[in-house]
DNA sequence: TTGTGTGGTTGCATCATAAAACCAAATGGC
DNA sequence: GCCATTTGGTTTTATGATGCAACCACACAA
């Protein structure tokens, strides 16, 4: 790419979020971190990516506040990367990306795993979009309507 | 990149769909699309991307069965994208998406627009993880299970 | 101090991307 | 029917991100 069109600076919250999240490997590590994968070496045996682009990936999204750095762990000098809240926070983007590949996916019998509910054993519920009363909501249910200005903390 | 990493291949459905919407704009048409276009010179206009990387994008989204070409529409000659039921079974991921941005976006002020309820213009709620029985799960109280093998549909 | 494993960084070739120019068909004015 | 404009792309070209492999630095062990 000439510039990689960074969405940054963008108004929409969708291209933010893929501006942090929408690589090809960013979300695949996130996926392992939330698995409990914390160390270089982990995260580049299970995703056999090249260490280049692990490297730039895991310092790209601790620059993002998706992961950090923690010195240490079980004694060794080395270094690990933990999630952070906002990184924790990607779940449900996750789910929503399996829910869709089982539900659509053109051969889901190459499908490996599914997500279950660790209690009963039995598969997690379709995300659905609900209002704040609680009604379903379908997509053409919902509009998008301009972000009302947020007063200032102090003297506002 | 030397070969972009398909993971059509791979077993993870994240992965897979990944393979489908994980590049910088697909996911933008989408959006775009749920919106109501459905014209090239529309996305084009409204993305202000190169034609070609939007030539390519709308292909392999067909390709993938997310858009669909319809002849016609409004008496020209054209053609118009239009999403499929797969297409438009996205909208849980972009509204995941969306949702990250504005829990956990460094300045939020920034972002432009919220996703409200139509009939009460209230923002619609935080997607939930639920069991079958409508347990409330968080990411620890779900777990991977291998996909259980399924019967064929015939002398199975 | 030599050896080994972990955790990276540094070349280098390749391919996708992006911007702009170019092109063809459809439309519109007349 | 003829020419200009719009729409919907493709081609051309420069860039830079990607992926592989090799290399390097540090910790730890003997």
């Amino acid at each position: 790419m000439v510039k990689r069109t960074s969405f940054e600076g963008d108004s929409c919250p969708i291209a933010r979020s893929l501006d942090a999240l929408g690589d090809w490997w960013s979300l695949l590590i996130i996926r392992e971190a939330l698995f409990g994968l914390r160390r270089f070496g982990e995260f580049q045996g299970k995703l056999g990516m090249a260490k280049n682009i692990l490297s730039a990936r895991l310092r790209a999204l601790v620059d993002h506040g998706i992961l950090e750095t923690a010195p240490a762990s079980d004694g060794s000098a080395y270094q690990e990367y933990v999630l952070t809240p906002k990184g924790r926070g990607t779940f449900p983007i996750l789910v929503a990306l399996r829910q869709w590949s089982e539900e659509f996916d053109d051969t889901p019998e190459e499908i490996a795993t599914i997500l279950v509910d660790r209690e009963k054993g039995r598969p997690v519920k379709k995300l659905e979009m609900r209002a704040e009363d609680g009604r379903l909501l379908s997509p053409a249910d919902t509009t998008l309507k301009p972000r009302p200005a947020r007063r200032r903390r102090s003297a506002g």
